[in-house]
DNA sequence: ACTGGCTCCTGAGGGC
DNA sequence: TGCCCTCAGGAGCCAG
């Protein structure tokens, strides 16, 4: 599942590819992604030069002068780069066909995935306007989580997976991010001290930082005509180890159930 | 203002 | 080998 370092991979690939193309047309096979794709993006986007493509959270951006289509990769969502003839294969839902003949190809099984179209700044799009900082933003800080926090009681792994707190923390890295920070999961948000904070939001970015590294180089040809973008299987600590040893200390890696979410963590690592 | 539960969807994996 | 069932998950949305 695409998280943050693999959407800013992806987003990385992208630019390099479509940065001065000219699209000349959109293909939309299935409609019926996260929200219905709107008309608007094959009428306003085909003959627009692709002049950005940027990242706010786990939304790509494809920024045109006429606007700017919104990209969410969801669960399962997939871009290639490959020639505009090739041909199709299940769950190929959209095609963004470039001059050159080349086209940019969305594969989406579960079709958690979104492709929107707005002519508004794109920060001011009702997905993105309430979102909170990036993780590497100067704005994310220990005392910014420490004062989002007071008062709050819902589990501290919820907490920082709650994208109006801070954007791109999915699953794996929570779970990850809290590991390496020794805290446990299920904690208060608001019981925790500035310290802890600290720990955490200074976790988050390491866990990420790393991610992303890994990234750079075994997604570096994730829009290669094979399509597979085999997503890192990164040494994870504890996600997806239940009754593994601990790397740190041993103990079996616990299991269980924050928030409707699978959580792992070590039961004398984190308190 | 928060919190927790629901929802969309398909493929993988387990049990028999 | 095949069928059926359960579960996973990003994130918006809504009820309490």
């Amino acid at each position: 599942m695409p998280e943050l370092p693999e959407v800013e991979t992806v987003r990385r690939g992208l630019a390099a590819h479509l940065i001065g193309q000219v699209v000349t047309g959109v293909v939309v096979r299935q409609a019926r992604l996260r929200w219905p794709v709107p008309d608007s993006l094959a009428l306003q986007l085909p003959g627009q030069t692709i002049r950005q493509v940027e990242r706010r959270a786990k939304y790509l951006l494809l920024g045109t002068a006429a606007g700017t289509a919104i990209v969410h990769l969801g669960m399962t969502g997939r871009l290639c780069w490959v020639a505009a003839d090739t041909p199709l294969r299940k769950h190929d839902h959209i095609d963004l066909l470039l001059d050159g003949g080349q086209c940019l190809r969305f594969n989406d099984s579960r079709r958690f995935g979104a492709w929107l179209w707005t002519t508004e700044p794109p920060e001011q799009h009702p997905l993105l306007r309430a979102l909170g900082p990036e993780p590497f933003d100067a704005a994310f800080s220990g005392a910014y989580l420490h004062r989002c926090a007071q008062g709050r009681t819902a589990a501290v792994k919820t907490f920082i997976m709650d994208h109006h707190i801070v954007v791109g923390v999915g699953n794996i890295y929570a779970n990850e991010a809290l590991f390496a920070a020794g805290i446990d999961p299920l904690r208060p948000a608001g019981r925790l001290t500035e310290i802890e904070w600290e720990r955490l939001a200074g976790a988050i970015r390491t866990v990420l930082t790393d991610a992303i590294r890994q990234g750079g180089t075994t997604l570096r040809d994730f829009v290669g005509s094979r399509g597979e973008p085999g997503y890192f299987q990164q040494r994870l600590c504890v996600y997806d180890r239940y009754r593994d040893p601990c790397p740190r200390c041993g103990e079996p890696i616990q299991r269980c159930r924050i928030g409707q979410r699978a959580s792992y963590y070590c039961p004398r690592c984190q308190r």
